[in-house]
DNA sequence: GATTTGGCCGGGC
DNA sequence: AGCCCGGCCAAAT
């Protein structure tokens, strides 16, 4: 079963992010930054939530961002998961966007029929949003647009 | 498309 | 610590 390239998959595929950069030693629980020794007070790092909210802020209107993009954008790959953890204990109230988060395979993660599926599906289609077989056409409303997200894998934020 | 399989991580117990 | 479950993801069947 050609049962090799397990491990490769996620390192390899999934965006050449070798930036596992920081952290990556599990708990990142970046408080307040508190490590103020002696007055080198380093620059509060957001907190992991706070980065998402962040980028989930950004997604323009008309537009959709999956989970694993907006971790991406948010900088913390891999982190989907924690995208969606966020934003179900995050009360809309903020006036956050969170409508335009959906899962990779253009659809609305909540289950259908759900009246939370049905509220965002409401959102996205008054943006104007198209839903064919219910799903979204990624390629036309997903944001980042994948050339620019390749482009910034390749070459870096500009 | 639907399922399976393996991987990732945070949170709760 | 260990185990299990997520508004997840992606490759392979």
């Amino acid at each position: 079963m050609a049962s090799r390239n397990k491990a490769a998959r996620k390192t390899a595929s999934r965006k050449a992010s070798n930036k596992r950069s920081n952290k990556a030693s599990g708990k990142t629980s970046n408080k307040t930054s508190k490590k103020t020794r002696s007055g080198v007070a380093t620059v509060a790092p957001q907190s992991d939530a706070a980065r998402i909210i962040a980028a989930i802020k950004k997604i323009p209107r008309g537009k959709v961002c999956t989970y694993g993009n907006v971790a991406d954008v948010a900088g913390l790959p891999r982190r989907a998961r924690l995208v969606g953890t966020v934003l179900r204990q995050t009360p809309a109230s903020r006036g956050l966007p969170w409508f335009r988060v959906i899962n990779a395979s253009g659809r609305i993660s909540f289950p259908l029929g759900s009246d939370a599926y049905a509220r965002q599906r409401k959102h996205l289609e008054a943006e104007g949003i198209d839903f064919v077989g219910g799903r979204v056409d990624l390629d036309r409303y997903g944001w980042p647009p994948r050339a620019k997200l390749l482009d910034e894998l390749l070459w870096g934020p500009v």
